[in-house]
Formats: structure tokens, sequence, C-alpha cells
DNA sequence: GTCTATACTCCGATAGAC
DNA sequence: GTCTATCGGAGTATAGAC
């Protein structure tokens, strides 16, 4: 972007996040690959290794990125869905799933077994943090103990992926169905587990 | 089985799709392969090849199996629910959830985008008979149009595999939490939005 | 900091012996 | 119908030049 240097990207670690972002909303974790990400930047296989130790150190750092912004996401959708708190609840349903597609990355990137035992303080601030939000959601919402409140952000989250993944897969016929409207549907879904 | 063959399985094209069952229990769609298969076997990685002429063909074949054991435990599970159709339509969630916990062949499998244009009438009429068993039970459950039926189906679908693929993922802490708690939950939650 | 080149592993699939 | 052997391709990761 901003110095002309010497080969491209003043910033390579900062563009092998974002591009692992559109690989991932295009192919899924399912077929990530670093080389994959590297030659859309059109950098050679064994670029990525100067900045990240491996495959999941790289995945890490996508994960805390998307933590952070779905967490964000998630805020902003639950202000503008008013002061109703079980309404601002399940506005997160809606926002995961406008986020997941676009970005490729949810919980299964986010909290990925694959990543389990790696050591990365800020992944590990970010998810708590996005998981924090969703427990005050849910705590505002009515539930109780935080055993309910648990469960509640459970369901909420189920709901939301189950609704994310089906369109992933193309269950919906993906190029007829608008992801806005598959979002109104987890909203609504969502909204009726939080009242019942 | 029953005959004493020159080498193993007197059937290892059945063998093959049971083998396959237990792959993807274990490692899911993402980490299946056609070798890791034939080596639980005991078989070379040339031998699949004798009965299936590549990769898909052999999901294929799982796909129609799985199609038609998940169509059987749904309709065991909502007869067991009783007469109540709401709650029949309900059942089905917890239905799904066992079997692809047991089986790891839920709707990724056998909706697989994958799969999509491989010729295989067997697969094509199991799909469609577990797609027409939902919708029937959808439309008891007091669905009036046919496109408010769809969306009662897809609803009842998304809650169960959002269940079911967290709970695949590890975000349960899969070693504490028992399949059949996450079960209840789903049909509880599907319950939620059925009589929404 | 990036490149070229390479070693290693795994998978899908085929050819030909038995 | 299964085996051995093999090819081609893709991915992860490292070594060493520049």
């Amino acid at each position: 972007m901003s110095p002309g240097r010497s080969y491209h990207h003043g910033d390579l670690r900062a563009a092998l996040i974002e591009a692992s972002f559109e690989l991932l909303a295009e192919c899924g974790l399912r077929r990530f690959s670093v080389a994959e990400v590297a030659r859309r930047l059109g950098v050679s296989s064994a670029a990525p290794y100067r900045h990240f130790a491996d495959r999941r150190q790289l995945l890490s750092a996508v994960s805390t990125a998307a933590a952070r912004d779905l967490r964000t996401a998630i805020e902003a959708a639950a202000d503008a869905a008013g002061d109703d708190p079980a309404a601002r609840l399940a506005a997160s349903a809606g926002a995961y799933v406008r986020y997941v597609a676009r970005t490729g990355a949810g919980i299964q990137v986010i909290y990925a077994a694959e990543l389990y035992d790696v050591a990365d303080d800020a992944r590990r601030e970010q998810t708590r943090a996005l998981m924090t939000t969703m427990l005050d959601l849910a705590g505002a919402a009515g539930a109780r103990t935080y055993p309910e409140v648990v469960l509640l952000v459970e369901a909420t989250i189920a709901v939301a992926h189950g609704y994310t993944s089906l369109f992933a897969d193309g269950f919906f016929a993906r190029n007829s169905i608008p992801v806005d409207d598959i979002a109104a549907r987890a909203v609504e879904a969502a909204g009726a587990l939080i009242s019942h």
C-alpha cells in the first residue's frame, strides 16, 4: 500500500492473513493450504514460513482476527437491534451468518480443534472476549443461572452455525437465496429459542 | 462372512462402505481418503478401485446408505415420539444428532457438493425419499403452504445440523457431554422453532 | 525477506503380474 | 479380485543463494 519497497507488499504478514480469509470463504477450512495462499499473492510457497512458523500459526492468526471482527459485528448488530434484550441476542445469530458467509471464518476456524494446543495469547484473549460478549447478551436476555446462560449461548450459536453451514455447503441452492434471507431466518429461529 | 474365499471378506465392496462410515465418524469428510479406508481393511490401495471407479463413487455409495439409514432412524424416532405432529418433527432432530454422531455421515456427506454431478440413481432415490419423509413430518406439524413446509424442514435440519457440527468439532468438550444430552437439546430447540 | 530448489509425505489412479 | 509397483500431483516444511 504505502512504501514502494523492493518487492511486493510492504507487509506480507498482513496480506497472508487477508488472503487466508478469502481462501477460507471460497473453499472452506477443508481445502485451505498455505501453498495456495502464497500462490494467490504471487509469492513463493516458502515465503509464508518467514512470517509464520507453520500452517497452524497462520490459522491461529486468522482465528484471532476473526474472533475480534466477529465480536465487533455481533456488538454492532445487537446495538442496531435496539433495547430489547431478546432481540439483541437474536441479532447475534444474523451477524454470525453474514460474517461467516462473507469471510469463511466461523466457529470451525475460530475454535478449530486443529488449533487447540497452539500457544497464542492474542488468540486466547480474542476468543475469550467473543465468548464473554455472547454470555453477556444471553444473561441480559433472561437466562438466570450460569448453566442456563451457557445453554442459551450454545443454542444461539448452534442455530446460527447450522444455517451458515447449510448455506456454505450449497444446501440452499446458493445462487438463488441471498445471504441476508438466510440471516433473517437465523434471527427468527434464534428468537423462537430465546422466547421459549 | 459366509464363504471362506481365497482372501479376506467375501464382500470387499460392502466392507469398504462400512469402513468408510467409521473413518468419516472419526475424521470427518475433511480427512477421508480411499487409501486410508483400504489400509484399515488390510487391502492394498488399489483394491477399492476394482469396486468403485473413483473416490466419488465410493462416497456416493456411502451417501446412499446413509440417506436410507438416516430416514429409517428418523421414522423410528417419530413413531417413538407418539402422535403429536410437532413432537414427531422435533424428534427427527434428535435422531439426526444421534445418527450423525455415530456414523459421521450427515447432510455434508449425503448432500455433498462434491457428489452433485455424480450419476447414481440409487443415491438420488434415497436422498429424495429422505427429503420426502421430512416434508411429510413438517406438513403434518402445521406448516400450511409448500414454501412454509420447506422453511420448517430447513429450520429443523439447521438446528440439528448446528448442534451436530458443534459436537463433532469438539465445541462441547466432547468427553464431558454425552451425545444423548446434545440430542435432547436439539429436540427441545426444534420444538421451540416448530411451535413458534 | 524473498527466491529457487529440494526432501518428504500422502493421495488418487493405473498397469500388469498372479 | 487382489497384489505389487508406479506415476503424477499437491501439500508442508527446510536449506541455502541473493
